[in-house]
DNA sequence: TTGCTCCTCACGTCACGTGAGGTGGC
DNA sequence: TTGCTCCTCACGTCACGTGAGGTGGC
């Protein structure tokens, strides 16, 4: 892949890449894709997954690059992320993936009850509350994953506001309705058996609930507006 | 009031500003307070309220300060400034918050229908359809704002991976509930004549916004790994 | 007098953007 | 051959932060 098509799948994710940006992350060490005899740029899926978990870290978590490469050469030497930023800040957590490998860590990360509670900071009321209305659902095994932790503490920090579990219940229907949706657009392309088209079946499924997102990010942000006007 | 004050008052509505952004504020001509005979400088309250200006709007509306400084300038002649009252837009953080003259632009667009089509690369029969599901609407005089674009110009990727616009309805009623879950917690803070209230309900409204879509996101996110499992 | 705040000025930094001038590929 | 994409390298920019070295004020 050229720097061109890479550029075109990061977009809908986040609208705000550019081509001197992504020359930029690799001047600094961020990714490093391979090139052709010319010199041309190529990438691997691997370095789009790797750029997608730059840009996803730098978006959500505010953390200067330094510390972003610092983690992924933490990570690509199989040892923990470190913990990220000061007290409120919440432990690094992406299933957005990195490498196949770092992917596999990110996949297999692992909560127990008392770790959610502890890093979320929330309550155990709060949490079996949004057990209760679903919006949270252990492992079989009774532990929690990368995405019961955001759901935990963004929840925790609504509470602050005055906005409880049952207020969220709605969150959970709409949720499923857009995951619905996705799953309708990919359903044919993982019905192949084609090992190549399961990680395009993936890419697209990134790519059609990054644009959901941001349609409802959007459609959110345009309530609010004609509501106070 | 020296500069230690000023800080002490801006600190709890602007938890980033500093002493050197104080001076560096003054350096680019967007405040200009007295000195005393020593040269240490002297803020008048009407320094502050502008101080307090230009830190919202660069925090609301991510607007560039020789944009804002024209601001300042326009509203000293007398002149109404651009976003006085204007859109209250909690535009999602992107990255580093970092402001780009193509985001402050999109903030303030009006865009006739012919411009809305063409910047967002769709066909009238789409946007015809995101009317009648009340996805977009235009304003009284029949132009489009920022919101819209992106609303069109996610539509139409959509579209590319054979999601209408008929399926997108849902999208309208989820995103009304948000805000209206927002709308419950700004509205105490809304009802207080006092202007620091009001700057405050603007923070929470974006601030809370953002806790929900971030919740949205990582449901959706959930639901399809459970769905793909 | 002490300790604190404030001053200027120069330089550093972070995350890019912008050409200029040139080459590769269908 | 044309037009497009890609390349490097140097420099620019935006919004500050960071000392160094020095003065003011209760």
């Amino acid at each position: 892949m050229n720097i061109g098509s890479v550029l075109g799948l990061l977009r809908t994710e986040f609208p705000d890449v550019s081509i001197s940006k992504i020359r930029f992350l690799e001047d600094q060490g961020l990714v490093e894709p391979e090139r052709t005899p010319a010199g041309y740029r190529k990438f691997s899926h691997a370095d789009v997954d790797r750029l997608r978990y730059v840009l996803g870290v730098q978006r959500d978590h505010y953390l200067p690059l330094r510390v972003i490469r610092d983690h992924l050469e933490a990570l690509d030497n199989g040892l923990e992320p470190p913990v990220a930023g000061g007290p409120r800040s919440p432990r690094l957590v992406t299933s957005n993936g990195v490498s196949s490998a770092t992917q596999a860590a990110a996949a297999e990360h692992r909560l127990t009850r008392a770790q959610l509670l502890e890093q979320a900071s929330v309550g155990g009321d709060l949490l079996q509350a949004l057990e209760s209305f679903g919006l949270i659902v252990p492992r079989s095994d009774g532990t929690f994953d990368g995405d019961a932790l955001v759901v935990a503490r963004t929840a925790g920090e609504l509470a602050a506001f005055g906005i409880e579990p049952r207020h969220l219940r709605a969150f959970r229907g709409a949720a499923d309705r857009e995951a619905g949706l996705v799953e309708q657009v990919v359903r044919p392309m993982r019905s192949q058996r084609d090992p190549e088209a399961a990680a395009r079946a993936e890419e697209t499924t990134r790519e059609v609930s990054g644009l959901c997102v941001r349609l409802h990010a959007a459609l959110v942000k345009t309530a609010l507006e004609r509501g106070s006007a």
